[in-house]
DNA sequence: GGAACACGATAGAGCGCTCTCAGCGTTGAG
DNA sequence: CTCAACGCTGAGAGCGCTCTATCGTGTTCC
């Protein structure tokens, strides 16, 4: 069968298509058992409006695109992101409109494609991840009039977005460890050139402060968030004897743990172990690791929701959200 | 400024809209310095076409929907989901297409949904992750005329799907073992409804057949897939003192290692264990995991090709394609 | 030199929808 | 009783594009 129009289901209802228009549409003044009529021919037919059709006119898609810039996308693998994206679903869902998904695998590709979706108006929105404070894609698409949501800090102003509070949980693994009196506090970070990096080593350095210490830099040592980046940090560190170590992600953690005990040396007694994150691994892990966890998913569903709002009532109606993390005391600290 | 229309493209090179409209089309018969005219006109404007318009009149949109149905969405952290949506976003990336998300949570709002998704002409096709033979959701758009690939055995007469050889992987896995003269081989499957689940079994069982070996209940048990459930499906195998397990995933395998070590056992010596899937963690593994790699991100953009052949051809033009799986040779087995 | 024929470019219709505006019947106030 | 006001509905324009039919121009051939 072809597909129905607005035209045949008006005349199927015996009304005219603007008529059957503003039924879908919801708009008043149309009689209720006008509205019936119609609504029992759209049920019956299972008449759906052409999409195209309908933005064409109304400048509007009801799609919205969660990008995923080159730089992060090897990380793929990690869970931040499978949670990011069903958070980013489920705000999609909310607001009824539909995920596309832009994963690039270079810069290159971020230059071909990003015109197409920035501009072809296909988009009513887009949320960008922002692991690299400045990244050259986000300045791009901020340059548009393309509304736009960055997850993370994206160091760039006048952009609205909504990030984790990694310094406030950097800087709370630091006062747990000092409370417990550990005093070599050692450090693995994630990419320096990264907001979550940065800001969880600076967290982590002011936390420390308050108690009076410092990092020292052979107590730092830096991975790329992977189990087994953790483990070679922990190697570097390791022969700084350090009585605790804060790792800036679980995944480094675990590694960090593995390291540790291929030493000989057991956890927490001989050195404890924080990690960030709150992944399910953590919980699993031996023993099982005491994290900050970030409420990912939420981050996601919030990056839409303030897409949303921006949508509909411009872009000077939002603030940067923040959303706090919680320290989650397990047996490795 | 206003967003350029043909219309004005064409003005300003001194061509009508039609012309401008053929460039863009790479159609023929328009003279190479009218071309050249026009392309300049466009890439100092960087006019770029109104995707919603397009698609009124030519009925296609550029766009794939990725579909998984809700009883995976809980697996999503699982890293086969990231590679497969690796696959897919590089296959559209292929053939120029954009790929929508949908992640169902609820077979409710599978029902809400998929409506939209499919009668609204946004998407040229979909591609639906199989995970349950027979699926509703699956099946419910299989009866539509929107183009579909199924990614796994779909257990649908008709649809075309790309599913990797679980059952020769199966069946390699139990002849290695058989080959090394382990005699007492234990099995941890997925769950029995997926076809994944069936297709591992079958083949575990054919290869231990050919060998002459039987596989006794007592040496199967099932999870789901994850770390933990392998975990619980090891304690029940030990009872039964297997001399070598084959665990239907990556995870399990992982899981049940680390029950075989807290158990006091070792591997190989004691029991040897092999996963499937060939993820990274399979490799950092202590002892590094022999495993089955299958070929993910190769699933997706197969799948995305096939699709892509149908959109052009039609649907008799395909065939289902079973990917070969490899065997990787580590320490555990 | 004129007819036939390419070839290149244009005008115009129309995709399915939204939205403005006008039309029409009913109502209430002057 | 007239006329403005109001509620509901329909007609029509137009969103930006593609594609067909058509028209003009330059070339070729007898």
């Amino acid at each position: 069968m072809a597909r129905l129009t607005l035209e045949d289901v008006g005349a199927l209802a015996g009304v005219s298509r603007s008529t059957v228009s503003r039924v879908i549409n919801n708009a008043a003044s149309v009689r209720p058992e006008v509205r019936a009529r119609v609504e029992a021919v759209i049920s019956q037919t299972g008449y759906v409006p052409n999409a195209a059709a309908r933005s064409l006119v109304s400048n509007r898609t009801g799609v919205i695109g969660l990008v995923i810039p080159s730089h992060v996308s090897n990380l793929f693998e990690d869970p931040y992101f499978a949670r990011l994206i069903q958070g980013v679903t489920s705000g999609a869902k909310q607001i009824s409109s539909t995920l596309t998904l832009f994963l690039f695998e270079s810069e290159e590709e971020e230059r071909e494609v990003s015109p197409r979706v920035v501009e072809s108006g296909f988009l009513d929105g887009v949320i960008v991840t922002a692991t690299r404070p400045g990244n050259s894609l986000m300045r791009k698409i901020a340059a548009t009039d393309l509304p736009l949501v960055a997850i993370g800090r994206p160091g760039i102003d006048g952009i609205p977005y909504v990030d984790v509070d990694n310094r406030a949980g950097a800087f709370r693994a630091a006062k747990f460890l000092r409370e417990k009196n550990y005093v070599r506090c050692g450090f693995i970070g994630g990419p320096e050139n990264t907001s979550t990096g940065e800001d969880r080593l600076a967290g982590f350095i002011d936390g420390l402060a308050e108690f009076g210490t410092a990092l020292p830099n052979n107590l730092r040592a830096f991975g790329d968030f992977s189990e087994g980046s953790g483990y070679t940090a922990m190697s570097e560190l390791l022969d700084h004897s350090p009585d605790a170590v804060f790792a800036a992600s679980d995944g480094m953690a675990l590694g960090a743990i593995r390291r540790i005990q291929d030493a000989g040396l057991s956890i927490p007694q001989d050195i404890a172990v924080i990690g960030f994150d709150g992944f399910s691994k953590a919980e699993t892990a031996q023993p099982p690791l005491t994290t900050l966890r970030q409420p990912v998913s939420a981050t996601g569903s919030k990056a839409v929701e303030m897409l949303h709002r921006i949508l509909r009532d411009g872009s000077d109606s939002v603030q940067p959200e923040i959303l706090p993390v919680e320290l989650i005391h397990r047996a490795s600290a």
